[in-house]
DNA sequence: ACAATAGGATAGTGCTCCTATCCTAGAGGC
DNA sequence: GCCTCTAGGATAGGAGCACTATCCTATTGT
């Protein structure tokens, strides 16, 4: 397959193609010829995974970049998918030049839920961010960390179980990345009708 | 307070502010004579919050555009809140042109927590987000809807009574906006670290 | 007389994500 | 042999966003 088909194969415009394979998102083909480069089925996927970190979880072309590097470089699974939950749920924004730091809140957490007891980019941002927080003046109290954390942590429990990791890593990034994307998007979602539902409540006893 | 002290005081550049004014963010001050016009204590105050709104809620222009053209032209303040949750968690993105949509797990979440059945934009959210999950093969169980939901209940009843809403509108907004964006970004990071702690637990059982 | 200022118009900048054009060299069909 | 097609490289263009800068005129305090 050359690019022509591979472009109407997938949708993407060969220019598109073109860019990302400069950009070095894409491998290139094999070169049979001068002017001929063959592209497989590890193309399609490839650029059907681009496509859907774009569109759907809004990813930018430097963030696809590093992930599909990473993949390419054949890094360790589990280090992959951190990565992914890193990129995709904004855990890259604060507070990790400053290497590990630690709010009594998030070591609280940690207790309470008998978490392990080891830093980790996810824990790191949860402290900046809590950090934040109390530096803008939203108060975060106890009781309701404990109750957000009881929360996820019965999340977690069926999200995790329901996982399994394909073979592909192009598939592995697909669903990790849309997964993570979309039930974090849920949750957000969830929370906006309950919030909205006990303000109308409240409103209603009020009237 | 001319238009030079006003930049000084907020530490936005006149240009800015001038762009602000062009764009209707900041409604114009009260001019004294042809070259002198008197900005007050509110255009701080607006100031500040199109600054917040921008920087840490991550607005763009037009959606502060939109939610500040409201507040000005007296829109309910329940109308008010409802707009600023819908800018905030992004509930705009889908969907909402397809007037009331129903989905079978949504109407089931509603019943299962009691929720007014009345239809919503967070209601129509869900809905389409479900759709969304279902099309791209993303699989939501009602056991995983119904641990999200009595999760997101919990909270919703702890953050509603904690709030008390303040007097001055661009306080409202400034509260409402950067409570939702913090309290849904601390939930994701929660739940991020959850899912890694979960994932270590089970990577160290498994070894 | 002169520096300073408001407000209006208009253009430019830096960033991101493409999209288009041009080029050369090579291969296949007629 | 000639024409068309193609890959890949270089380079430029374009659209959207959020500013930022320049220039202008009219006006005013000093």
């Amino acid at each position: 397959m050359q690019l022509k088909e591979l472009s109407e194969r997938t949708g993407v415009s060969p220019a598109s193609i073109k860019f990302y394979l400069r950009e070095g998102l894409l491998p290139p083909g094999r070169s049979v010829r001068a002017t001929r480069a063959e592209y497989g089925e590890l193309h399609v996927s490839r650029l059907e995974l681009i496509q859907t970190l774009r569109r759907v979880v809004g990813l930018n072309i430097a963030q696809i970049g590093s992930l599909l590097r990473m993949a390419d470089d054949g890094v360790p699974r589990l280090e992959l998918l951190a990565a992914v939950q890193r990129t995709v749920l904004g855990l890259d924004d604060v507070g990790r030049e400053h290497g590990d730091v630690r709010t009594p809140a998030g070591d609280a957490v940690v207790r309470f839920r008998n978490w392990p007891d080891v830093p980790s980019d996810a824990r790191n941002s949860l402290n900046a961010h809590l950090a934040l927080m109390e530096s803008l003046g939203v108060p975060v109290t106890d009781d309701l960390l404990d109750a957000y954390s009881l929360a996820v942590d019965a999340i977690a429990t069926v999200n995790i179980s329901a996982t399994t990791a394909p073979e592909d890593v192009n598939q592995l990034i697909m669903t990790a990345a849309v997964g993570m994307h979309l039930h974090g998007q849920l949750i957000l979602k969830l929370l906006a009708l309950a919030h909205a539902s006990h303000a109308i409540r409240r409103y209603e006893t009020e009237a």
